[in-house]
DNA sequence: GTCACGATTTGT
DNA sequence: CAAATCGTGACG
């Protein structure tokens, strides 16, 4: 069964609507898709719905968060310091505010280089990633003894927490 | 309305 | 190390 894309394995609601470290520590591996481009998520940061001081979701729900808020699997996108579109992905149940950072996919290095390459900016904010041209295509599973985790990246605070995996 | 700030990148 | 550059959230 096809999806809308024209792809029959794409990733679905339900592997979004987990843990948001798992979703994050799992989203390693698979495919970035938007139109013809394609690119192997290597680089993720997981923001959790509670006692994560550095994720936007903390500061309550607002016009900007809204989607965080909302079901799993959708886009979260933001412009940042004015310059650099963030691409996140909604994880947890409607209602549990957590989103994963893709901070990188092959060959691409750094989540404001990554949007500019493939094209993704605040027009695809709240968009459903389990279908449409902006999707995530299923590829091989990351054994864990691949897998990296260490503090996020460019965050104040909780700065302590090792919420950022990637492909060892 | 005004203001400080930031999940980055690039160049000096 | 500092600049670029602007939407958001806090505050008045």
């Amino acid at each position: 069964m096809k999806s809308l894309n024209g792809f029959d394995n794409n990733l679905d609601r339900s592997f979004f609507s987990r843990p948001t470290a798992v979703v994050a520590r799992d989203l390693l591996g698979q495919w970035l898709v938007h139109g013809d481009l394609r690119a192997r998520i290597s680089e993720t940061e997981a923001y959790l719905p509670m006692g994560d001081a550095a994720a936007h979701a903390a500061a309550g729900l607002t016009k900007r968060t809204k989607v965080i808020f909302g079901p799993p699997g959708h886009a979260y996108v933001y412009l940042n310091y004015g310059i650099h579109y963030m691409l996140n992905i909604v994880a947890e149940p409607v209602g549990t505010p957590g989103c994963v950072l893709i901070r990188a996919a092959e060959p691409w290095s750094g989540p404001g280089r990554l949007t500019k390459a493939m094209g993704i900016n605040l027009s695809h904010y709240g968009a459903d990633l389990t279908q449409g041209p902006l999707t995530i295509l299923r590829g091989d599973a990351v054994p864990d003894s691949r897998v990296a985790k260490t503090p996020r990246i460019g965050i104040r605070k909780a700065s302590e927490m090792y919420l950022r995996f990637l492909i060892a």
